[in-house]
DNA sequence: AGCCTTTGACCAGCG
DNA sequence: TCGCTGGTCAAAGGC
């Protein structure tokens, strides 16, 4: 019953979603969809990590030297991956995330009723950084934007959380932000590759809906 | 002493 | 071209 009703959802959102997209584009959800199947079910012959699909989605990786460029402020453009995060009850700060972050400045964003804190990872060479807003209308959640990329191997400490993050984003997308609705775990096997391990049968099957 | 946070100023993108 | 706004810098202070 259960599964009977997420799989009529998921099959109504994408549904959906087709059809807008149809409109506006005839061939991008088919091209989206593909690309959720090989992150999802990574080709075997992929290598020890698994690789993001969507390079638009990452900044610039491109490594910099320690001494970051002074007087450069270029705007960076956003990228688009975004993470949605919960506080403990009486937690007022962002929470953690396992990696080490710097801040570098906060900003009251315009009509925004926080204020937007920015973080740079703490090694040197490291071009990865972070925007986190509170949330206005749920003072607990915080929206955490990741830009650019790690260079500095904490990446590879926190691979898991990566990839679940590309999962997330390009469902989410191809679902019309269902993302909340599930979160495959990534498991590291014994030879260095990452499978995904699904909390349920009925979440299983939705995820084989985009496949 | 060194690292981190705060905060005002600066600068570039965008409308 | 110009003003607004967001992203970043860097000095100062705290821990």
């Amino acid at each position: 019953m259960k599964q009977d009703v997420c799989r009529y959802l998921a099959a109504e959102i994408l549904s959906s979603y087709d059809k807008a997209m149809s409109l506006l584009n005839g061939t991008a959800l088919s091209g989206m969809m593909s690309k959720s199947k090989e992150i999802i079910n990574p080709a075997p012959s992929s290598s020890t990590a698994p690789q993001l699909e969507f390079p638009q989605l990452l900044a610039d990786s491109s490594t910099k030297s320690c001494d970051r460029p002074s007087k450069l402020r270029k705007r960076k453009t956003l990228a688009p991956r975004t993470e949605y995060v919960e506080a403990r009850p009486g937690e007022e700060v962002s929470p953690k995330d396992g990696l080490n972050w710097r801040k570098y400045g906060q900003k009251l964003i315009l009509g925004a009723k926080y204020h937007r804190e920015y973080f740079q990872c703490v090694y040197c060479h490291c071009d990865a950084t972070k925007m986190v807003q509170q949330i206005e209308t749920e003072p607990l959640s915080f929206e955490a934007t990741y830009g650019g990329s790690h260079s500095c191997g904490q990446e590879n400490k926190n691979q898991n959380e990566e990839v679940l993050v590309a999962v997330e984003t390009q469902v989410g997308r191809a679902a019309g932000q269902l993302y909340e609705c599930y979160i495959p775990e990534m498991v590291l096997t014994q030879n260095n590759s990452y499978k995904t391990k699904y909390p349920s049968d009925s979440t299983y099957e939705i995820l084989q809906l985009f496949s």
